[in-house]
DNA sequence: CTCATTTTTGCATACGTATCCAAAAATGAG
DNA sequence: CTCATTTTTGGATACGTATGCAAAAATGAG
């Protein structure tokens, strides 16, 4: 029935605490509006009213007419990865703490990507954050109509007309590359999913520097980023006659899944007979049990550009498109020759 | 400047769409509204010029008439936790799945649970989860004349007013205990923050077993759910003469410090020298470095428990407050004594 | 083809707030 | 106390949609 869905209840309004109060209801708009023209005694009144009557503004009500939600969409995949959830608990943090809120959307596969955007342009959100997702050409046009502020993070855009942030995979898989060089006599790679852009450019910057250093015999293996494929993808390696004494992986918890096949499941030694490299500088990187070397992702600088570019363009109007690349670090712990 | 957060463009409307179309804004809207009495001409016709003007609803003017944005609030802390961020991508999984969306809220500490909590009811959201948080009497009191359906997740009401989901924390400290008693001689646990609720229900269950067997010296420290402060929190406890033989553990997290601790500063062995317990079954605690052993929190049970109630008190306007406690289970692995 | 019935349509209005504008009140200088 | 100036006020309207209602159109039985 579609009155279920109605509430029974009488909602509290600005027009009843002006009846309340002997106000106008302007008046009562106008004690609620920041920086709005009320004198002290009808402030009083006003706010006497409202307490008596539990009222509290409407934001609904005001975005509509202020065209304005002051809500955040964030579009988010694989909660799974300790990556991400850090990323999201800064990112809604300091939304917060600028006066916006969040709403926080999550795409399965990349097939609902457009519904979800859709739904979040519906909601008239101010600002739109899509991290580990792409664009469709069609979405572009959307939020391009829609006069949405839209930012890619950690996916660099395929058209130019919409901004992005991520860090640098290929100058970061270079970095891994280059401290593994000489100190080992065979490579091998675990990248994250065929289609997955950061997968392929930290992949590509390690590989790249091997080849440089005369080093084209690579090996690979594919996972998706979980524990669970970093071990099953580090156990092919290691199995093999030719097995790899240097392996980099294209995320951290890939990294600890393999770590942890070599040690418990072939008895290796680490960074004796094997050394293993991340990409994130997850927690649990620094872990006593892993300590594991790692090319890190500056998080903190990366959403903190993410939101000031945002936030640039939705309060100035800026529309200027910026593609800001951020450098990886190399952090070395034990997990590597040294 | 007050314009400035003004969009300086036109945002395309159902009378736009009309007016092209050559129909009545109502047909536009029943066109887009499931189960409206429209003609499949005109239909086409709406179609056509919203396609071509890229025109789609205005969900927040559609939530205003009909008194129901289809928003979640999900109030949050501690998004380094695990077991909370699995819990979060369940929720706003499940949430999408049903046609509504997530309005994500984070609390740094309880004094800003307020404010935070009285922005979500300003959002009209349709109903609200609160997570590792209690409820001040003043906002009970907000939700109840808001008529906002909200339900505790993991913890308890003080009021019996709001519904609750819990998992039941006394009786998995009991199971914990059940376990080790008779294979230790030296107990010890690892509690949480003071003022949680759930922090004190695992432990006054584990030790409240303890002394039902006639034990009752156990020792205690505490942490924030941390692994550091696991860390921390077990480095003390080994380093005393009378180090326990047992730890019994209120987060997974925190006794995967402990065990780290254990192994690589007191270079003991788990379970041989020390058995450690955990509570959650967290993802990482099936990890071969860790195998621990620990207390489940049916994490799906738990939050299909809390979406059921919470969307039938939504939908069909049910208004019983129902607390759900719902029973752990014992998952045994390599870090307890057998 | 007629008339009763059903379906579709547009008009008007409501949702709860912010803001423009003109009028009213307050203030202050002389 | 007067008059110019500033501040405050309430009325009216707009934001973009959904829906009750009555009129209009379509349908169908005879």
């Amino acid at each position: 029935m579609s009155n279920k869905n109605r509430k029974n209840n009488y909602r509290v309004s600005s027009v009843d605490v002006a009846r309340l109060a002997g106000v106008s209801q302007s008046a009562v708009s106008r004690c609620f509006t920041k920086g709005a023209s009320i004198s002290e005694k009808s402030r009083q009144k006003v706010l006497k009213a409202a307490r008596e009557l539990n009222y509290s503004p409407n934001i609904i009500a005001r975005s509509l007419v202020k065209k304005a939600t002051n809500i955040i969409g964030i579009v988010l995949t694989r909660y799974k990865s300790p990556f991400y959830s850090r990323v999201l608990g800064q990112f809604t943090r300091k939304i917060q703490a600028k006066g916006y809120n969040t709403l926080l959307m999550d795409i399965g596969n990349d097939e609902t990507v457009d519904a979800v955007l859709s739904t979040a342009l519906q909601y008239q959100v101010d600002g739109l954050i899509i991290t580990s997702a792409t664009l469709s050409s069609a979405m572009v046009e959307g939020c391009l109509t829609s006069q949405t502020p839209v930012i890619l993070f950690n996916r660099y855009a395929m058209y130019n007309e919409v901004s992005a942030v991520y860090c640098d995979g290929m100058d970061g898989g270079r970095k891994a590359a280059d401290q593994m060089i000489g100190r080992h006599k065979r490579f091998a790679c675990i990248k994250g999913e065929e289609g997955s852009s950061t997968s392929r450019d930290r992949s590509q910057g390690f590989i790249q520097r091997l080849e440089e250093n005369g080093i084209s015999d690579c090996l690979y293996e594919r996972g998706n980023y979980s524990y669970e494929s970093g071990s099953a993808a580090a156990d092919k390696l290691l199995s093999r006659k030719d097995r790899p004494d240097a392996i980099f992986c294209v995320s951290d918890l890939m990294a600890l899944g393999a770590m942890d096949v070599a040690r418990y499941k072939y008895g290796l030694d680490i960074p004796k007979d094997l050394s293993i490299m991340g990409f994130d500088n997850i927690n649990m990187a620094s872990w006593s049990a892993y300590n594991l070397s790692t090319v890190k992702q500056p998080v903190t600088r990366m959403v903190d550009s993410t939101l000031s570019q945002l936030f640039n363009e939705i309060e100035n109007n800026e529309d200027h498109t910026i593609v800001r690349k951020i450098k990886t670090e190399l952090i070395l712990r034990k997990s590597t020759r040294n």
